[in-house]
RNA sequence: GUGAGCGUAGCUCAGCUGGUGGUAGCACCGGGUUGUGGCCUCGGAGGUCGUGGGUUCAAGUCCCAUCGCUCACCCCA
């Protein structure tokens, strides 16, 4: 039996590197223009953390971590926990008054894969820690949108609150009351999440369920004047940017820490999966894992999807030449001649390589081809002799002869010019 | 956890009502070009038809089981 990946796990393979390499180097790009600086944290984290923070009732926590339960350890599911807990230990908070962080790297849920989702999968993750102003959430979005912009991925931006400690649990209340009154009339999944997440049957696709939420308490409307007042702030804000979005007071946060400001970009081209990236506020997060009271925001992007999204809206990155030099040897001498060139090329920083196996010229072309190799130095024995080499410019296949010397060091200098 | 679909070359896939595995495309190797890549052309190599059992004179094809993958539900980035 060939011993493959298991199920949910994806190798990345170089080709598609380059995608990668190329939206990691974008994202940091961005974050480092809004002031975020990278924090590195571990992949496996106490469960205590991730059940304190995400919410005990959550179906990321029920069902969905991969957790050695005899040693008390979790793989990450999502990277906001283990920042905050970061945060709290090292006492960042006495360094800066806000905090601005960001992280990259892989998270792990234990879900059915399917298009869009893995068991491992990777994201950027961004923090702002230490202000309640609405104009810190209307920045965050707006990272997120210029992320997005830069990528050329086209994306729709949906927001909503919904509301504080103090005025969600009335509403919730409220909601459940409501359900409760229609419960005949809604389909067997909302029945359901009518106790394990009421909010929930606000987003449902049935088209039974969507008549009934039309005629719910409205979150938007039950909020307290506080959170009325600061999200009104945070649209003016996005006003004021000219960023565009619409507001969607039926969206929900699946982890419990969110608060107020909540937010997602969003896309039809991902089959069933429509965020790219969601974020919210999340004020009481950090006291709650016995840390200062301090508010925060952030969000988090799926790399997977941004590179499907980019691979699928025709965005991926053309590559340059990945080889600046390729040394064809034809016989003996010139092998070990060029070996040596190679090995002094690359000590100056060029990138150069070479064949061994003594194939034919025309096989070292292709070669040479198959790298994206800029130029390509030809030597053979009799060359060696006559002291000049031949080099081609691959893309307009110009030759010129070059002067070979047996003082290598000089002409890996006169190479290197020329390369460059 | 639930449902559906699919497993044939490294990849993408043909293979009809069972009757000898495809000159298939991409990729790879070599020749045409006696020392010049991409395009063209000719040739070559590459397979336990996912695995196990059953039906049959005969199974890639039909049946059962099993493993794997994919998509969707739930939920989420």
């Amino acid at each position: 039996m060939k011993i493959q990946a298991i199920n949910g796990f994806k190798d990345i393979l170089p080709e598609n590197v380059l995608l990668w390499q190329h939206i990691e180097k974008k994202a940091r790009e961005v974050f480092q223009r809004f002031g975020l600086r990278e924090i590195r944290i571990p992949i496996l984290e106490k469960t205590e953390l991730f059940v304190r923070s995400i919410g005990e009732a959550t179906d990321v926590v029920e069902k969905e971590m991969y957790t050695f339960p005899e040693a008390g350890l979790t793989m990450r599911p999502e990277a906001t926990a283990g920042i905050m807990r970061a945060f709290i230990e090292h006492g960042l908070h006495v360094q800066q008054p806000i905090q601005r962080l960001y992280a990259i790297g892989p998270m792990f849920r234990h879900e059915r894969p399917q298009k869009g989702r893995q068991r491992q999968f990777h994201q950027l993750d961004t923090e702002i820690i230490g202000s309640v102003d609405p104009q810190i959430d209307a920045e965050l979005i707006s990272m997120g949108q210029m992320l997005l912009d830069e990528l050329g991925i086209t994306t729709s931006l949906e927001i909503n609150s919904i509301g504080c400690s103090q005025c969600r649990p009335p509403y919730r209340q409220k909601l459940v009351s409501f359900l409760e009154s229609r419960h005949d009339d809604l389909c067997e999944d909302c029945k359901r999440r009518t106790y394990t997440n009421p909010l929930r049957v606000l987003d449902c696709k049935k088209s039974t369920c969507r008549e009934i939420a039309k005629d719910a308490p409205s979150l938007l409307e039950e909020v307290c004047d506080n959170c009325k007042g600061h999200f009104n702030q945070v649209q003016a804000s996005l006003d004021r940017m000219g960023i565009t979005y619409t507001l969607n007071r039926f969206m929900v946060r699946g982890l419990d820490y969110y608060t107020q400001t909540t937010f997602e970009f969003l896309t039809d081209d991902l089959g069933a999966q429509s965020a790219v990236g969601a974020g919210g506020r999340y004020d009481g997060l950090i006291e709650q894992l016995g840390g200062p009271a301090l508010p925060g925001i952030g969000f988090a992007m799926g790399m997977e999807r941004l590179a499907l999204l980019l691979e699928q809206q025709n965005n991926r990155p053309h590559m340059d030449s990945e080889m600046d030099l390729f040394l064809a040897a034809l016989g003996p001498q010139s092998m070990d001649y060029c070996e040596t060139l190679v090995h002094k090329l690359r000590k100056k920083g060029i990138r150069a390589a070479m064949d061994y196996s003594g194939r034919s010229l025309k096989a070292q072309m292709k070669q040479a081809n198959r790298f994206k190799a800029s130029f390509t130095l030809i030597i053979g024995d009799n060359e060696l002799l006559e002291q000049t080499g031949i080099i081609r410019n691959m893309s307009t296949q110009e030759q010129q002869p070059i002067g070979l010397d047996t003082n290598t060091d000089q002409l890996s200098n006169v190479l290197a010019e020329i390369v460059r």
